[in-house]
DNA sequence: TGCAAGTATAGACTATACTCTACTCTTTAT
DNA sequence: ATAAAGAGTAGAGTATAGTCTATACTTGCA
């Protein structure tokens, strides 16, 4: 498929997704059999990182932490012992974000609470 | 306390505060009485304020989140009535946060599962 | 008294993550 | 055949959140 497909079936701009093939997010392949144009195409695999990188950013992970993921999860040049390794380094910011977020939740609470009894 | 002072209590330099002050985060008071010098006195109040910036940023607020919520916890123009209407809303978004960590957590675990399984 | 350290303001600079514009070339539909 | 729509590249512009520099004035200590 062509970057329009491309942007259609993951809801994201063909700017945005120029933008990510630019930061090494996705790779299209250009096909040699045909020299009368340089356009990229895309496959499922694409749709399915791109997917990733829209998950991956909505937990606040930035561009070069998703890059990391997309080594571990895509990239056979590096090793099983590396790619664990990313994925442990990932998952323990996430617990530590749960964590910090239940803090924050609390301290809302707590907040609300005291707001609502002074109301009484 | 003047600005330096602040900096060494909260941990957060110097220019950062200004930014903040700048931004409406906080804000320091000029005593009428000294004309000589223009410099802002902070109190326990900034420190704490300045607190709840760091803790509210590395759960992923904006500084404008951030102001909004500094409106419920200190600002007595506004209604007890918006004031519970921002803490709603903000607690909302930590659940889905949250929520949207589990799944990102259950996803690298099970990759991480396969990875490990692919190994034996 | 002098000068280093502290304070304020304005504005330039950086990094991240887009977002948009200009320009060129190709494809497609009429 | 031609014009609109789509594709590519380069580079400018925007928003957020700082970070730093220059300049000028004030304070505090030897």
């Amino acid at each position: 498929m062509l970057i329009n497909e491309l942007s259609k079936r993951t809801g994201i701009t063909v700017h945005t997704i120029r933008f990510y093939e630019k930061s090494g997010l996705i790779k299209g392949k250009r096909n040699e059999n045909i020299k009368s144009n340089k356009y990229f195409h895309y496959d499922d695999e694409s749709v399915e990182k791109l997917e990733l990188v829209r998950d991956a950013k909505s937990v606040g992970f930035t561009i070069s932490e998703i890059s990391q993921l997309m080594d571990a999860w895509y990239n056979n040049k590096i090793t099983i012992t590396q790619k664990l390794e990313v994925l442990d380094e990932k998952l323990q910011s996430i617990e530590l974000r749960i964590k910090q977020l239940k803090e924050m939740k609390k301290l809302i609470s707590k907040f609300k609470k005291d707001i609502e009894d002074d109301d009484c």
